[in-house]
DNA sequence: TCAAAAGTGTTAAGTTTACACCCATGA
DNA sequence: TCATGGGTGTAAACTTAACACTTTTGA
């Protein structure tokens, strides 16, 4: 059944690999592990594995997402496929890149130690095998248009947040600083951005109103005509 | 030697398929044909091939994209990865969009007319083979992104091309009509446009300005911090 | 001579940028 | 009491959108 109609064209090993994201302290970091396996065993490298029989490239990337960070629903998105014949030395793989975004308060500690797995600031990332440092690019890219367009970074802070860490945040990830008047114009535009009684006082005396995400709200602006840009 | 590293994971038949964008007539078409091998043979689908041993995903969509048009160099771009595992009811296959953009003055009809392909409006498409209206879908809101900020929409015209026929060409990609005064107020802000002596009578009695595409200027504008937008 | 497409500018509305001071609080 | 980060508004520059008439020419 198997052979049925496409009978002698080569077959490929394909793996997953993930840029995954992380806000920590006014710095984006990224997930990193040394590798457990053959060739470059023990360098730097981004999160993967292969793809295993029943399952799709997201099937695959969810569940090396889980068995790294404990968590489940990420949101992730598929990045590009890397098909290079020699981008592996050990052996031709294929590998499909996804980026994912991790609201740091929220991992498994424990498993990300137990994986050898290290948070690492973007701009200062260690040598990575193969292609990766590509993949990193590709996503940070991304990372950078879908979050001036969309509210995905919002997954990178924690379910309260305050307009100074959003701001920080957003100057993160596109790695330059930002007007905190216009800023905070812009955020108040956004009335799906819910100013909560409650203060963070973490990072000042003074203390911060926090805020939360209302995505329903979000989406009925959108249907409004509104246009999402930060 | 090839199963030194990553024996007993599964391997996949890898195949690409490529939506190809011609704009003729003030119409944007794609290329499909009528596919000729079970199953599904005999329907529309998108062109497209198993990538083979030594072959990068790049390399089986350029020679798809050659075999098909007789045109090398294509304007081209990967798109995403569709790996559902029943996508193809034939047997387990992962597929690698792209998209191409063909001038339609240059391709070979003959060729086309013998792989059984044909130009079909975008907006008048037949029904296709498995998942391949999803990935026309992000062809063209890729295409739309794309053509927005970045000079590729010369890519579906002839060398040289009217003001006229550049902006019908944007309003097929977009799907909506656009301002004359205005679009032609952000030609003249682009001096890589190129306008020459002649003119090209074929739209209309008087005759529009022939212009073309500079990209050594177009680079040197960036350069200077000049942004596309159209 | 007239139908059909090419070509041309101005104004109002909206958006983006730049910029400086007061407030609240815990140490 | 003072150092630290939180919070606020306005004006100028720029960008976008809306809009109507004249020109050229072959049939």
């Amino acid at each position: 059944m198997n052979v049925k109609y496409y009978r002698g064209n080569t077959k490929f090993l394909v793996s997953i690999d993930c840029i995954i994201f992380g806000f920590s302290e006014g710095e984006l970091n990224l997930l990193l592990f040394r590798r457990k396996i053959e060739p470059a065993k023990g360098s730097w490298s981004l999160p993967g594995g292969f793809i295993k029989e029943h399952e799709s490239a997201e099937e695959a990337a969810s569940r090396v997402l889980h068995s790294l960070t404990g968590l489940k629903n990420l949101y992730m998105e598929q990045l590009k496929v890397f098909t290079e014949e020699n981008r592996d030395p050990g052996e031709r793989v294929m590998s499909i890149a996804y980026y994912a975004l991790v609201n740091v308060a929220d991992y498994d500690h424990d498993l990300v130690l137990e994986n050898n797995a290290h948070w690492r600031n973007i701009n200062d990332l260690p040598e990575l095998i193969f292609d990766h440092h590509d993949m990193f690019q590709v996503a940070l890219e991304r990372l950078r248009h879908k979050a001036s367009t969309e509210p995905v970074g919002f997954n990178l802070l924690p379910e309260k947040f305050t307009v100074p860490q959003l701001q920080s945040l957003y100057e993160a990830i596109y790695g330059q600083r930002v007007d905190k008047r216009n800023f905070r114009k812009k955020v108040r535009t956004m009335n799906f951005l819910e100013k909560l009684e409650e203060k963070d006082k973490s990072g000042s005396k003074r203390g911060a109103y926090l805020y939360t995400f209302n995505k329903e709200l979000y989406e009925q602006a959108i249907h409004l005509g509104f246009s999402f840009t930060l």
